[in-house]
DNA sequence: GTAAACTCTACTAAATCGATAGGATAAACC
DNA sequence: GGTTTATCCTATCGATTTAGTAGAGTTTAC
């Protein structure tokens, strides 16, 4: 399942590379368009911010801005930084690898390989698709 | 992330995929050979059973075995009963469809259309690979 | 200096997860 | 027919995560 925050965190940064310019935009008016509690788009936004994909400016007529262009920004990477792990267990994970603790070997596994065959499927979607390619979606 | 229970419902059908014929192996048998808490284990051998994948027998000489051959269980099925909704999101499930309460439309939706394509991956392998295909893992 | 906006910390209600407890039921075997 | 063995079933529980909310602090524009 795909948490909330990932799902408008992804929304919001669709919004921002639809804009024609780089003006910053307020979270008020990001979670308006959306449909999303802006409180909860606050934390998220700043979650953005911190990883290096937003800019922000504080006081009137700030808000946020994307730092780098929508043809830049890779799907693996914000998913990571918003949802954690591509991988559905830690065992086959790239970033957040962790072993198993019922698991004696790993090569013994049989869920191990399946879902090593079902990260590097999901992997090869978010590694080659950018935020750009979100922003058309009716010719989808 | 796939949960425990899924995880150990693949192992424990796996185990008993794995044995020569088709005599009921106890719940003891199998959460000690995979080390999964017994009780724990008892709920989800059960749900199997309720859903069609296993018999069980009671008594001495009782426990559960595959219904069906190995080479019939598809995973995608399984996956349902345990996990549920093998979609990220209700709004693109097949089985478990759910509209979003803030997509006005979901045709507009960015992240819609991703996680269409991220589902039909997943689905490709889980609709096309069987029990019988996770007994022999080491030659993957 | 005031209003507008992001920043930050803390808190919370509800749901889910991963179990555990304990008795009920059914089958086998002597 | 009673004892043992095993599944069946309901109920409960602690920990964690999720999806927020509250409210004060800070910076900037005007």
């Amino acid at each position: 399942m795909l948490s909330r925050k990932t799902k408008y965190g992804l929304k919001a940064l669709t919004y921002l590379a639809r804009q024609e310019d780089t003006r910053p935009v307020q979270i008020s008016t990001i979670s308006e368009a959306e449909n999303i509690s802006q409180k909860f788009l606050e934390s998220i936004l700043l979650t953005m911010r911190k990883s290096g994909f937003l800019g922000s400016k504080k006081g009137k007529g700030g808000g946020y801005y994307l730092l780098k262009d929508a043809r830049e920004i890779k799907l693996a990477e914000v998913y990571r930084t918003l949802e954690g792990p591509i991988a559905m267990v830690p065992c086959v994970s790239l970033n957040f690898y962790e072993k198993c603790e019922d698991c004696p070997n790993e090569e013994e596994c049989s869920v191990h390989s399946l879902m090593i065959r079902v990260r590097d499927n999901t992997l090869s979607i978010l590694e080659n698709t950018y935020l750009h390619d979100l922003i058309s979606v009716k010719q989808d």
